[in-house]
DNA sequence: AAACCTGTCAACCGCGCCCTT
DNA sequence: AAAGGGCGCGGTTGACAGGTT
């Protein structure tokens, strides 16, 4: 089976886009204000452009939008970004809806090429599990644990990115770590290496009284891990309109901060 | 100077959700 | 209620630039 394509690959433009094909976008865009009027697929057409609808959607949101920032990351943003992947994990798009001008591919790239790194060498120093011998035991599941509905989550649901931040998180012993799901999952690394977890620690309960301060009465229940992102959305917007709940408690928490 | 390595990021791909018919 | 299609998302790829050997 499987889905039908979304255009034909063959009749479609792919790789970079040149100046050209920029201003035709760019040129559509503003002629409907900002808005593919007929709707992404129909774009191509209608702006006289030889590209897959859905190149055309990732080309504007991403790079041409107005207010579009690129690079140059500050300090608060790093603090923000690695606050909201704590609390809702790799959920790009939600993390960029509070970066201004910012969007989910640029987050996820500065996420993946340097922050998980700046955070692992930060947390280098203390806590530091060898994450590249212990990677290749780690079962990843084949999905978020948000999305499963599974009543408690494992340890690493994207690989390396949570993996990084559970070191990070590290707030006691070698084997305790936060992990970077939505709720502050504590695992302890077990004998067999596996980072399929249990116990809650100090930091997992300090995480717990952020999301509740936050209004959140689901967050940090580690059996109730089927809060949708609406719910994360709207907690975030209460912490940010309430004199930041979360700001005050992110002073005390150092692995979130540098 | 050239080959190789590493980091960055734009772009692609496939899947799931949701709306329309 | 079911099917189909569009859209948005997260993961991954690949080109390219800059750095290192």
């Amino acid at each position: 089976m499987g889905r039908s394509p979304c255009c034909d690959k063959a009749a479609v433009k792919r790789g970079p886009w040149s100046e050209e094909e920029d201003a035709r976008l760019r040129s559509y865009m503003e002629r409907h204000g900002g808005a593919a009027a007929g709707g992404w697929m129909a774009l191509p057409r209608e702006a006289g452009l030889r590209r897959c609808g859905k190149s055309c959607r990732l080309r504007w949101l991403n790079y041409l939008r107005p207010g579009v920032r690129h690079g140059g990351f500050s300090p608060e943003e790093d603090r923000i970004i690695c606050a909201l992947h704590a609390a809702v994990g790799s959920r790009w798009s939600l993390i960029a809806a509070h970066l201004p001008g910012r969007t989910d591919n640029g987050v996820k790239n500065y996420w993946n090429t340097r922050l998980k790194k700046k955070l692992f060498l930060l947390a280098g120093g203390r806590n530091v599990i060898n994450v590249s011998s212990a990677a290749p035991s780690i079962a990843s599941p084949p999905l978020a644990p948000w999305t499963t509905g599974l009543p408690y989550t494992t340890g690493c649901s994207g690989g390396g990115v949570d993996q990084m931040c559970a070191v990070v998180g590290a707030g006691g012993g070698r084997d305790d770590m936060i992990v970077s799901t939505k709720a502050a999952v504590v695992v302890s690394q077990p004998a067999d290496g596996s980072y399929y977890s249990s116990e809650p620690s100090a930091a997992a309960t300090e995480l717990d009284a952020i999301f509740r301060s936050m209004g959140n009465t689901g967050g940090g229940e580690h059996s109730d891990l089927s809060q949708s992102s609406a719910e994360i959305e709207t907690s975030w917007y209460h912490c940010q309109h309430g004199e930041s709940v979360l700001q005050q408690h992110l002073g005390s928490m150092p692995y979130l901060y540098w």
